[in-house]
DNA sequence: CCTTGACCTGGAGTGCGCTCCAGCCCCCAC
DNA sequence: GTGGGGGCTGGAGCGCACTCCAGGTCAAGG
């Protein structure tokens, strides 16, 4: 599999594929007879990974780390899985966090809806923070 | 409210608050005596709902757009109301990706906790895309 | 033989969203 | 009245994660 190919079924642009290989993220692959990479399916699964990694939101400097921990074998198999398991936690609350969002956005478009329905609308539709419950402990003044 | 205190409330930094304000994100407030900026009640909640707009990834373009047609009136609710269904969508699909990742994340921990608590692990941890369903692992090895 | 096109390299440039800074002003407490 | 702290401005600088480019090699098709 070569670049282009290799692009697309990763979902990384080429450019981005040399970079990442240039900054450690991904093992040189292989080349050809004319000096082109060839990638086979341990770099293909190990892109499709890191690609994850990206969509949470992983900083390349946190994917870097569980790169170069994997690069030196088993021995790091507790540090990655910390690492993995840290980074869940952290999305997981990044999920939360969405949802308390779109439960806010919600409430929006419902008053913005109301207002249209309305002949003339109430006053106006003023922005609310959404503090139903537990919004950031304020530090109060 | 100063603007260290507004800062406090909003969660956004000083030097953000005044970028905001230079970028039309945020209209000019009130200035005291002494120049300085005071910020009222209804510069909170709208300062609050951009940060919700940015937690969920907004970019500035888009908080601008929007605070764009604010400015125009209430002519503008059907715009903002589209405006944020869209976003809403959009953050919707987010939160379902960032949950299918999550699963991913998960089966990974959980292979290397399999792995950890083997006395000497199975063969060892590939990366797997989370296609825990379809997808048949390929023969070749 | 010549063109085309995919790929190569090192390095410069880009867009976003801040963040920092110098040099200044104003008010208040001591 | 002096020192300190908070605030002001315009503009430069920064970190991240790419993205683009010039100039080159190579292999195959016409």
């Amino acid at each position: 599999m070569r670049i282009a190919e290799f692009a697309q079924a990763t979902g990384f642009a080429v450019d981005t594929l040399r970079y990442y290989e240039k900054i450690g993220l991904i093992e040189p692959p292989l080349r050809d007879s004319a000096g082109h990479r060839i990638y086979g399916p341990a770099e293909l699964r190990w892109a499709k990974f890191l690609g994850r990694l990206k969509t949470t939101g992983m900083p390349i400097s946190g994917m870097l780390a569980y790169a170069r921990a994997r690069a030196e074998g088993e021995v790091t198999t507790p540090e990655r899985a910390r690492m993995l398991r840290e980074h869940r936690a952290e999305v997981a609350r990044r999920v939360a966090e969405l949802q308390d969002c779109l439960s806010v956005l919600d409430s929006k478009i419902a008053s913005y809806e109301a207002t249209m329905s309305d002949a003339k609308g109430p006053d106006h539709v003023a922005e609310h923070t959404g503090n139903t419950r537990r919004t950031r402990p304020q530090a109060a003044r």
